[in-house]
DNA sequence: CGCTAATTTGATCAGACTCAAGTGAAGTGG
DNA sequence: CCACTTCACTTGAGTCTGATCAAATTAGCG
């Protein structure tokens, strides 16, 4: 497993939702609330297909997880990697519009759709789901900006300080996914994230700044 | 203004939210809510800018009005295009993070963001909102596919497809944003955007399917 | 230790970008 | 009503970033 070490000049905390909204975040909290089941699941597993029944939505306590979009000829988009606290699996429909992949061997929760949001006790959960949802789109949003109109370099190294702002392990991040994951996330090939890195490590970080608007 | 001929292959009606939620779309339908204050829009006319304090929620009740995000360099990434219907500006800090403009005269319905989900009378909008909230998520997923996998061809193709099945206007697409706008919101220049329109033009599409999956 | 898979590195290619010029439509003002 | 400007768009030529193809290196693992 590779680290990678930078300085982080970002550090995004997150904003509160307008309708109230205590917020906890990394901390997976105490008391792991009622409804949901724990499951594990190893490094690779399927953990829903796209196109399955929605049944559940997911809460990551361990792990990272990745959830991606196929093309029919194979091209893949990782719309994001889900770390501790991280929810997924929110759909509007009835059916799972992402693949969900255990990235390492993890541990997430799952929560029955039915009973969500009526059931008053977890009115809290209904609560987390907003502010799931809500963080998920703040995130497709800004990645929408990386896809659209930055450079390989500036992608791998956004994607560095990001991962950095989501992981407080002191200044080195370290990258649990493979290359192949890191491409299919940022829009690149595996050849062009591998000489980014290379690129990034001689030149630009000498434990320097990457300045990013 | 250029229209396109294209047949509707994928017309993706929006599914239900999970947490109930009844649904009416393309009908800005008849009661205007009483809170919300209009507020109409000259063409380019800017409605909110980054980083603005985010006071309102918006729907658009006729035009088109396109919410971007800008580079320090000027590279600026269009992340959605709102139609009659559509909800913008929701923000779960207190700062807008995109900028919104009028793509064409517009008339837009302003709901300020204190007196919603509590006042009970509302409860309706903050609905709409957490689903207009889904549907900017569901739209950006989509889009990072596109922005991170797919062809300049297909990415015309698709926008074409989308605008297509968003206004019901018969087998005809018209594209009120300029190429500038199009090109910026499918990660491309004006130029690849034009040349893939006549590209377009020429071969694929002869009263043709697309066919994207 | 030998095998396989992942990553790196190299060489070439191509799709999209850049720069530049040409076309066309919409106004403007004489 | 017609020159003239302007602005959006199209088209062309050349360049460059990142993709593709291929080989070498490294890392895991039984």
């Amino acid at each position: 497993m590779q680290t990678a070490l930078i300085t982080k000049a970002t550090s995004s905390a997150l904003p509160l939702f307008a309708l109230e909204a205590p917020q906890v975040r990394r901390t997976v909290d105490a008391a792991v609330p009622a409804v949901g089941s724990v499951r594990s699941c190893a490094k690779d597993q399927e953990i829903f297909a796209e196109g399955d029944r929605a049944a559940f939505v997911y809460k990551v306590l361990s792990g990272v997880v990745r959830t991606s979009k196929l093309l029919s000829d194979g091209r893949r988009q990782i719309d994001a990697f889900h770390l501790a606290g991280d929810i997924f699996g929110i759909e509007a429909g009835d059916e799972y519009r992402f693949c969900a992949e255990a990235v390492v061997d993890c541990v997430v929760i799952a929560y029955r759709r039915n009973n969500l949001g009526t059931t008053g006790n977890d009115a809290q959960l209904a609560q987390e789901l907003t502010m799931g949802m809500m963080r998920s789109l703040i995130r497709a949003q800004n990645h929408m900006l990386l896809l659209g109109r930055k450079s390989a370099l500036e992608k791998i190294a956004t994607f560095l300080l990001d991962l950095a702002g989501r992981t407080a392990d002191g200044d080195a991040v370290d990258l649990p996914m493979s290359r192949t994951d890191i491409a299919d996330h940022l829009g690149l090939t595996i050849e062009t994230v591998s000489r980014s890195f290379t690129h990034l490590e001689h030149r630009t970080v000498k434990r320097t700044h990457i300045r990013l608007p």
